[in-house]
DNA sequence: CATGAATGAGAATTCATTCAT
DNA sequence: TATGAATGAATTCTCATTCAT
């Protein structure tokens, strides 16, 4: 098969160019300014297409709409449950914890992770789907990739717990509720050595409450 | 003639009365439908007022979308940081704290604190002040008053601590961070019970790393 | 006569001045932002009077306009006129007509003067009548009060014409046209010693043109 | 095909059409009622344009306004300039200055120019920027043109004169003023013998001031 | 008699979506 | 197929004028 250049195949190709370009432009102005202070209009002009095209390529802006933020949680979702899932085979628990937790809470506070979220909720009421896609491809993903991290180092005896899920919540949050707090309601943009202060912290309290009581320093 | 009608005293209070009543209108409509989801005609008729009126008492839709929120945010955080401050004479510490985190994440998850709490998430970039007033008078007042009475129970000799404040958060999200994620995602509904589950064992994290070592049970 | 108190006295005096407050808080509002920039709101607000009595003094928006149009109109034109019947003994012509014309450009430059007349130029296609107004008891008066005097002069052998009422005109604008022009499309506001040059330019090219033969320097 | 029809080609054409129709439309509304009196529904109505049509190709109202301002002044200024640069090679001066006085004060008391000036008058407020416009590209060009035009005439010894701007001026004034000045205030619309008389007579006291003295009668 | 409220409409501007070329 | 135009409704805000208290 020498990738015969039918026409349609040149078409195809451009088509799903253009669908890419308007997606992105899509992106960056929803990101920006919101559903509702968006226009189709304005996508448009940022694709630099017609808003005919952008019609021929998603029915309505509703649909426009969900495609963006599934794609998006999905691109930044992966590389974090990839992390949590190279750490199976841990050797010292407590440095590889750290230096997770460091690692996702860098990824998850990305302005473009943060303004996802803002938007998701913040549109919560009118597309209740898209905070389930949200939750399930987000921290969904992660804290069950967690859960049998952590499951597998109770059998291994580093951890003890009765509820690997819940000890798995309790991570995350640890990990990332009080600077994930102050960026949606603040915007605030919190320095990179603060950020792993507060990783450190939660780390800490985590092994604390869930280190088995044998192996205690 | 003994009690005469001050023109102006009955007008205050009619005044008053309807500035009230367009408040109480504006706060449905908003924490329904949100903020550009909710139109002035829409308030108008809710409020049973002309729209005349509504402009009367509030120069334009920013500002009375502001009044609401502040107000609102003070009727709600009041209540909580008193419960805080209430415990400052524990006796028994482990009950105390549990039964304090119970009614914390019971107000904090009622339908009105979490469409509110959603509301200004959603529009934290165009209302960056909502943003920050909601933080101050809300999360963070509750934690400030967490943080006194944990400086409080070290110097007591019941909790072992380096940083009052990162406990009073820690303590703070490890009791709400999941519901209130789950909510704030997903508009769960989750049943009191469940609540106490997460109260309970977010206190029993809190404790296990915070409890003062020569009191472990 | 010992002006009795009539309680109708009483309310009349009152009333008359509250028509005055409303007036001048009119004339100020109309003059500062035009006719349909300036809303009854405002005027009421500005006399520190309901609007309801605004209604009872004053049948509409359009009458109070009108009202205000032609009183301050003939605030302003009586002085202009008065200067002209003094000089009706004129001694020495020359230095008399340059007095005239200084003191009249000054009158007419005045920036209340200047609003009116952009105000009533802005609505003659509105307000017809108020464009007659202006003329009759402005220019109109001032101009005819010239002509009678320019005919005393003419018959006295100090000036030559035929037609007293064009050199009338004559006069009057080659005093007021350049700076009054500008000032109706520029809002330029002319220093004094700029206006008395043009008074005295124009006095000259007048008496070039109408000085008696026989007197000339 | 022989005759291609570049798309572009096509639309810009249409566009450009489009474009000056909701101009001249926005001219004859803006003229006749006003800026204020001039509402954009009743433009797109007279283009028979849609209201869309009209915003993507005028930002808002005010452009649209500077828009047919400026171009309308040019419109109508030009050919009065090309009037008096003609005179430079003037044979008789007499007859061809009173031609010129003539021919400039019909045109500019053509009731679209009147108009044009009480509407710039009357905005001069809101839109200082457009009185300047209309007075530098309207009396002053052609002032300007005349104080040229003068200068030359003083140096072949026609006229005399120190400051050729001044006399430009008062030549301007005194053919146009009388019946300008009416026109503002009564919307009076003067029959074409009685401006000739008004524009001879401006011209008669012009050159009884102006000429030189050794070319008197 | 005077104050706040109501009325009822109109203005500028914007939007998502569909036609026609 | 892709572009400008059209549609038709919605939204914020303002106004002159009149009721009702």
């Amino acid at each position: 098969m020498s990738t015969p250049l039918f026409p349609n195949g040149v078409d195809e190709r451009r088509s799903a160019r253009k669908r890419r370009t308007i997606l992105e432009a899509a992106t960056t102005m929803f990101l920006r300014n919101g559903y509702r202070g968006t226009s189709m209009d304005e996508i448009a002009a940022l694709a630099a297409v017609s808003k005919q095209t952008v019609y021929k390529h998603f029915a309505d802006k509703e649909s426009l709409f969900s495609e963006i933020v599934t794609s998006t949680v999905d691109e930044i979702s992966e590389p974090v449950r990839d992390e949590v899932v190279k750490l199976e085979e841990s050797g010292d628990v407590d440095a590889d914890l750290r230096d997770l937790a460091r690692r996702q809470l860098a990824m998850v506070m990305q302005p473009r992770v943060l303004q996802l979220r803002r938007l998701v909720i913040g549109e919560a009421g009118r597309f209740p789907e898209l905070g389930r896609t949200f939750h399930d491809r987000g921290p969904g993903r992660t804290i069950a990739a967690l859960a049998r991290l952590f499951e597998r180092l109770a059998a291994r005896g580093v951890l003890q717990l009765d509820d690997a899920h819940l000890a798995a919540e309790h991570f995350n949050w640890l990990v990332m509720s009080i600077p994930l707090n102050e960026a949606m309601l603040l915007g605030r943009d919190e320095p990179p050595a603060e950020l792993e202060r507060y990783a450190d912290a939660g780390v800490g309290v985590f092994l604390a409450a869930y280190r088995h009581a044998d192996r205690a320093t």
